[in-house]
DNA sequence: GTGTGGCATGTAACCGGTTTCATAGCATAC
DNA sequence: GTATGCTATGAAACCGGTTACATGCCACAC
């Protein structure tokens, strides 16, 4: 080995400069002359060097890493945030880091200090309902933080998210209004899921006011099967209902194959309402009437904001994104 | 503030020990007596201390991180992959990067640079066809990498995954057994996509042996539209085969949900096969005959392989995983 | 010629850990 | 009493960058 001085002051060396000169190279710095400049960036290619993020880090104290907090990455709904995470982070110069909870609260805390001790200079929680511990943790910590799929614009933290409570509602309204009289509201575990529980209350809200209208409340696992098994059910029991209002579409698809299964006819005999718009439900058979949460959006948004934060000390608040009816072909009007 | 100091410095002076001392109790080395111990974490927990990774990972020249590049999180195959990768890494006291290309080798070359800079101590990648640069800069960086999704027992580089191209030459076979004797395959883009690539080269060579079958490819977008367009032609044209492999999953769900539309029976006028088996194969209707591809433990132990090599030196070579045909009722002898 | 200012560059401290090596203290062996 | 060895601890160098400050050089004004 001809040197074994590593990084940047092998650079210098072999360019016969200073390391500061190397790193005014690095980063841009107007204040050094174009000769020099050139000759640094030969030997650095030369001699494949390639910059140590931990020491810029140490250095500067800034990492360019986010951390996304999730539940899990099974649910698409997640994978298509993060996605739109991931891609708004990397134009922006960051890296994402991502921790996944499977919906428990103590081991949400424990992955948000880890990433804390990683370095990241901003968090992305998904939901309003955390432990004590962890918004204690942030606190201390000073670092950015955004709830997400959640709008709590009287909450002390910033959240982007959706009305998830009053779109519950205008949900049942909407399948009211087609003259159903008998509604199954589907929804999964709100154990630690806020946006399900905000739902839930969404829904026996609204139902309080609906006159002539019978609301059932179910749980139903939240996969595909959750669905299946209760339409099933609802069939042997004969209890099924005019409409099915699923509070998340994984819930709504089960639904459909099970009445496809049972020679069911949507919306004829049951009208079929989701919630979140996954990819399929425009093309699933019926098309399936939903409600769009723009997932990717809230995702590039989210990333956006937090790192402008960072970048421009602008100021973290509330942002709730419209989330609409689509009306598609699972409702109908009640015979 | 009562002291600048920061970080290990900090607790060393309040708990009136050295740095080093400090140090090998965050070490858990042995070499501490317990009083001393007890009293450093003492004074560590009163003052919230908490590890710089950087300062760390510049020390000791690891940083427990290992990056996955993938080409979307959007196909629910790679997040369940995904899923699995971070959840094992966890475990091991590593964290997950991710970067994403979207099936683009020169932006997967960049990104592959860019979590090496950052310090990723093993890369995780989605197929074996990738930019030379690419290889290049893994060559030369040492970090160990694996190719995933595929199995490529020739390769000099380590394959964890499917042999793509036998299950495909299955898949058609099993649909020829059924008594099929005209089969239209759809695809999705081969380009930057070896396992796609694979799967058709597998149908091509079995297509080749079967006797008085007529096979033929078709391309589609790989989503669910992408099927039920091509269900949809299929009838306007009067070119229903007797059955359809579809060489992804989504395909088939759309196929299934166009069948559905066009009132054609499944199996009755129109077998269907996926490739896959994702989450709602076995609950569709007709539940999907598809060929299961254990992503997720695919997913694990790719973590895991990456793991004992960077903890115990255990080498890095192929590994096989089992994909079967899973017969469901999408799929039924030619009437 | 001297003074002034600006530009390019270098020197050295620093970021917060780890680690090598030295050493103090004490028990045990001779 | 001295030699020996072991344990717990500390001092200081080091990892690879950034950056405040110093300096050398040159042009230009006087």
């Amino acid at each position: 080995m001809s040197s074994s001085k590593s990084g940047i002051r092998d650079i210098a060396q072999k360019a016969g400069v200073s390391i500061a000169t190397v790193s005014r190279v690095l980063n841009d710095s107007s204040k050094v002359s174009r000769d020099t400049r050139e000759r640094v960036l030969k030997v650095m290619d030369r001699s494949g060097y390639r910059l140590n993020a931990a020491a810029k880090a140490l250095a500067t104290s800034r990492t360019h890493t986010i951390a996304a907090i999730i539940p899990t990455l099974e649910h698409s709904i997640f994978a298509v945030f993060l996605n739109a995470i991931e891609d708004q982070l990397a134009k922006a110069g960051y890296s994402l880091v991502i921790a996944t909870h499977g919906f428990d609260k103590d081991t949400e805390t424990r992955r948000c200090n880890e990433v804390l001790r990683l370095g990241a200079e901003g968090i992305i929680l998904s939901g309003a309902d955390h432990d004590d511990a962890l918004l204690k943790t942030l606190k201390v910590s000073g670092v950015p933080f955004l709830f997400t799929s959640v709008y709590e614009a009287t909450s002390r933290h910033p959240s982007f998210g959706y009305d998830n409570l009053a779109l519950a509602s205008q949900a049942i309204e909407y399948l009211a209004e087609l003259g159903h009289r008998n509604i199954t509201v589907l929804h999964g575990p709100c154990e630690n899921n806020d946006r399900m529980q905000l739902r839930v209350k969404g829904i026996k809200s609204a139902a309080g006011k609906l006159k002539n209208v019978t609301v059932r409340l179910e749980e139903a696992a939240l996969q595909i099967t959750g669905g299946s098994d209760a339409a099933q059910r609802w069939v042997a029991d004969n209890s099924l209902p005019d409409a099915c209002l699923c509070l998340a579409d994984v819930l709504a698809l089960g639904v459909i194959f099970e009445a496809h299964k049972q020679r069911l006819s949507i919306p004829g005999e049951l009208s079929v309402m989701g919630f979140e718009d996954l990819d399929w439900a425009a093309s699933c058979s019926p098309s399936l009437t939903t409600i769009a949460l723009p997932a990717a959006e809230m995702g590039r948004e989210a990333a956006s904001a937090i790192v402008n934060h960072l970048d421009n000390n602008a100021a973290l608040d509330h942002r709730l994104f419209a989330a609409k009816i689509i009306e598609r072909q699972s409702t109908g009007r009640r015979r």
